[in-house]
DNA sequence: AACTCAATCAACCGCCTGGAT
DNA sequence: GATCCAGGCGGTTGATTGAGT
């Protein structure tokens, strides 16, 4: 027989999570580290269901997210990547570790698809006026030598693009983005925003700060059993409003800089690297998914094609491209 | 000030896959 | 090999927020 059931379905709550559950998830997973969803509501008390855990901590309260503000660049490699690999969110947010699927697939949905589809309409009034556009709505009727060439322009054209977000000017971003073992790692640089849990209680505070104000009264109470959690106020940044600083001083001071988190960061940096790592996700998903064991490879030969240096794209760029079976590489759009 | 509507995004749902039994 | 479950994923929903009237 298989494992006992996840969680049964009576008495489990939903809806939006309060800053206390978020506490309490975030103090298990500092002892524990992330991982073995199952049993974090039953040692927690938590009234959630694992699966809602794990999204909450993957999507929110986990180190290192960066949350709105899209940049241009991050802008350019979402449409471009989903060009290429569709709305496989998980594979693209591992290219942006700092972004999750969820903040990736929403952005998609709600800011870039009307501009691509202002693009398209713009596109095909320029067809109209007799100029021919790539996406043309006569692509159908085309030939197939004159469809393969079309597709290996298009390709051609996203590479180019993707390299144009990716440099050189992007020199902080690409950074983040580094070749490793064929594919993309994550490397933060950037030492005015290590990927240290105060990220994430930052993000925890920036949630308080808006709940709050919805909801001073039970705020109070989570922000009480912080302080009580932890009495020493060493508050180094405090992003609290101006109307209950004392309070996200507090609730800073428990995860903030001092308070023992760091710890959690070495240990649980180890864990989170295997979740969190680009490779992992994006091939455990890709295995798990449409594509097959044949797809991997090819995978891996795009990501060189597409980060390889500029220098070398042209040639390179032809090599692989001729690598690529036709075929298979139009299941990747 | 009150109302409507659109935009945003956190969270849920259902499905799929791999692993455990 | 069959069955069951945990974890992961993409699609969708619904509450909230802000802009416009």
């Amino acid at each position: 027989m298989g494992r006992p059931p996840c969680c049964d379905k009576v008495g489990v709550k939903k809806g939006p999570w309060t800053p206390e559950e978020d506490i309490i998830l975030v103090s298990y997973i500092q002892e524990h580290g992330p991982g073995n969803w199952r049993a974090v509501p039953t040692n927690t008390g938590l009234l959630r269901c694992s699966k809602s855990c794990r999204l909450r901590w993957t999507n929110y309260l986990r180190p290192g997210i960066k949350r709105g503000n899209f940049t241009d660049h991050e802008e350019k490699i979402i449409v471009h990547l989903q060009a290429l690999l569709g709305n496989r969110w998980a594979a693209i947010a591992s290219y942006l570790p700092q972004r999750t699927d969820n903040d990736i697939k929403n952005y998609w949905n709600t800011h870039l698809k009307k501009k691509l589809k202002n693009k398209n309409l713009q596109a095909e009034a320029q067809s109209k006026d007799g100029f021919s556009s790539p996406s043309s709505s006569h692509s159908h009727s085309i030939s197939r030598g004159q469809w393969e060439r079309r597709l290996q322009t298009d390709i051609h054209t996203a590479r180019q693009a993707l390299c144009e977000a990716l440099s050189p000017e992007k020199s902080n971003l690409r950074s983040e983005l580094k070749p490793s073992n064929g594919f993309l790692s994550y490397t933060n640089n950037n030492s005015d925003h290590p990927t240290t849990y105060a990220s994430s209680a930052e993000n925890i505070a920036k949630l308080l700060k808006g709940w709050v104000k919805s909801s001073p009264k039970s705020a109070s109470t989570a922000m009480n059993s912080a302080a009580t959690t932890q009495q020493s106020f060493n508050n180094t940044e405090s992003t609290s409003s101006e109307e209950t600083p004392r309070k996200l001083e507090a609730f800073e001071s428990m995860f903030g800089a001092g308070s023992g988190f760091e710890s959690f960061d070495s240990s649980a940096n180890s864990d989170l690297s295997q979740s969190m790592s680009p490779e992992s996700s994006f091939f455990q998903g890709d295995s798990k998914q449409d594509l097959n064991a044949h797809q991997l490879p090819q995978l891996s030969l795009l990501e060189k094609w597409l980060f390889d240096d500029q220098s070398t794209s042209n040639l390179h760029g032809k090599d692989y491209l001729s690598d690529l079976k036709l075929d298979e590489s139009a299941d990747i759009f």
